[in-house]
DNA sequence: CATCGATGTTGAG
DNA sequence: TCAACCTCGATGG
């Protein structure tokens, strides 16, 4: 379920909390048991995101990769960073140059009412402060829910999960992976060569230009495109049909029809939608937002998107309603009247 | 309580 | 092109 955003929260977490530390890992279920032995006793020293795979590498080289799928989750729970809407830890999180309005009026759990255009640099204290870690659980999806705290730790593994990593003071227990495997470096090298540019990996201007040169050498629509994990890393269903609303683009225009200014566009707007996702935890594509329209975005996600989910319902533009295709098998939205 | 659908990818046919 | 993977919140009865 996670886009691009989510993961690169997950692997924050293991930077605060596991990175610097040994680990028991067990597969609690089983089917990971001959992996986990490769790498119990280990000591963590290294979490990396790239779009919507993790690697998290070990002391005596190997590195665990992990690729959550459809509806993998990750379950923290004992000392943990459970704030919601906590900042970007820094380091390979950063680059978090481009924050939207949305991610400035965000700070800690309490929802800072907008309007007041004023707030913006009392915020910027609040919205870099990491809230301090206290021994709750975490559910880390495509969103996340904080639990009820626990009582013993740690607590027992629930239901089938394939990899436990448990520290002193905290455990991260892995349901529902489509890829978990214990790689090489060589391996992880290939794996992560197979990926198109992450806006928070390596330069982004870089990334920028490998971006433009795929898009801009395929007949392949735009729409299939931006859904490419080797064109570019992280997008998934949502940011893909917002980032062409954004751009007011038909999706099915041919990726080398598009013009280089748009494509060029479209990487720095995923670019900044993505740093606002990193920040906030949400997939937060109409930011900008003040008042009542705001409230609303942030208490449901009918209420967040230009078109992604809204079938039918008019165009927030132009209220022509929004067409639904199925491409590559996936939902593809759009406003036929706006994207042209 | 049963069913559906999902923010994803792989591999069979 | 489509089923499978294997989870769970949303939905409906």
């Amino acid at each position: 379920m996670p886009e691009g955003h989510s993961v690169h929260r997950i692997a924050r977490q293991f930077s605060l909390h596991f990175v610097g530390r040994p680990v028991a890992v067990s597969s609690p279920q089983g089917r990971f048991s001959a992996g986990a032995e490769k790498l119990d006793g280990h000591t963590m020293v290294d979490a990396l995101a790239v779009g919507k795979q993790m690697f998290l590498e070990f002391d005596h080289g190997l590195w665990l990769r992990v690729h959550l799928g459809l509806y993998g989750a990750w379950d923290f729970a004992g000392d943990i960073t459970a704030d919601a809407t906590v900042a970007s830890a820094g380091g390979r999180m950063g680059q978090t140059n481009q924050r939207g309005t949305v991610a400035e009026l965000v700070t800690g759990h309490d929802l800072v009412v907008p309007g007041a255009a004023g707030s913006r640099g009392e915020n910027e204290a609040s919205l870099h402060s990491i809230g301090a870690p206290r021994r709750t659980r975490l559910r880390m999806s495509e969103s996340e829910r904080q639990g009820e705290d626990i009582e013993e730790f740690p607590p027992p593994p629930i239901g089938q999960v394939r990899v436990r990593l448990l520290t002193t003071d905290a455990v991260a227990d892995l349901r529902g992976p489509t890829a978990c495997e214990v790689q090489t470096p060589d391996e992880v090298a290939v794996s992560i060569g197979k990926l198109g540019p992450d806006p928070l990996v390596g330069d982004p201007a870089e990334g920028e230009e490998r971006f433009v040169a795929a898009v801009r050498k395929k007949a392949t629509p735009i729409g299939l495109l931006l859904m490419d994990q080797s064109v570019v890393s992280g997008i998934g269903n949502v940011y893909r049909a917002e980032l062409l609303f954004r751009a007011r683009l038909d999706p099915y225009t041919p990726g080398k029809l598009v013009p280089e200014e748009v494509v060029r566009n479209l990487w720095r707007d995923w670019v900044h939608l993505l740093s606002i996702g990193v920040e906030t935890g949400q997939m937060m594509t109409m930011d900008g937002l003040e008042g009542e329209a705001y409230v609303a975005a942030l208490a449901s996600r009918d209420d967040r998107h230009w078109v992604y989910h809204r079938e039918g319902q008019p165009c927030r533009v132009c209220g022509t309603h929004i067409t639904m295709a199925m491409a590559a098998a996936r939902k593809l939205y759009w406003c036929p009247n706006c994207q042209r």
